[in-house]
DNA sequence: TGGATATATGATCAATTAATCATATAAACA
DNA sequence: TGTTTATATGATTAATTGATCATATATCCA
């Protein structure tokens, strides 16, 4: 496969291999929320929630448009989630792999 | 979300976000193979195809047998190539808007 | 207009990462 | 046994990352 594709994929990855902005991901599920919001649901810090909208902005995974002051967000192609719930189904099926492998002890 | 959940997720998500990684996981499409023939396939140092071929087994996301001296690797589940395509997927989609806008001007 | 609210950003810091070189270990084979 | 081949690993380095505090900007509303 193409260099350069690869790089695309491994941008995209990296923007998604992050812990708080899989919550606000995650957040997002319920569908567009502004900053304001986001913050408090997932108890973080409002300049780091910011950060990690801009960064996820410029992976192109969100989409945003301003609402007076506030920043509504949305995620832009809901494959995304499908991904999330695939990476789930791998790490379910590790863990009962691991539960026969106890329970055979 | 769990907490602990979105750190697993985030976690088999980085291992995925490498370009170096990808090469390597792109390799393994056709099957095992051993490191001495990944490193010529994807051109890469024999000591740093070792590294990552090490993170990915700590993550999980390979399996590793001795075959005398070669250690054969192989993708633990193949649910992984899923998530590969599907990001690509979303690569497509993102560059097909682009060009309808780009044949609008 | 002045204050409250929402968001963005500069500066800083510690931690992690990927790559590389040199070298160590271990198996295979002549 | 000695050499070749495959893999692993210590040390080093540069770059990136995520978080935080302080502050700036912008919108809204009384």
């Amino acid at each position: 496969m193409e260099e350069r594709v690869l790089e695309l994929k491994a941008e995209v990855l990296k923007a998604l291999a992050q812990p708080t902005r899989l919550k606000i991901l995650e957040c997002l599920r319920e569908g567009e929320k502004c900053i304001c919001e986001i913050v408090p649901a997932i108890n973080g810090e409002q300049s780091n929630i910011s950060r990690h909208i801009s960064l996820l902005q410029k992976s192109h995974l969100i989409s945003t448009r301003k609402d007076g002051v506030r920043l509504m967000v949305r995620v832009r192609d809901s494959r995304l989630f499908e991904i999330l719930d695939q990476v789930g189904a791998i790490l379910k099926s590790r863990i009962n792999e691991q539960t026969k492998l106890m329970k055979a002890l």
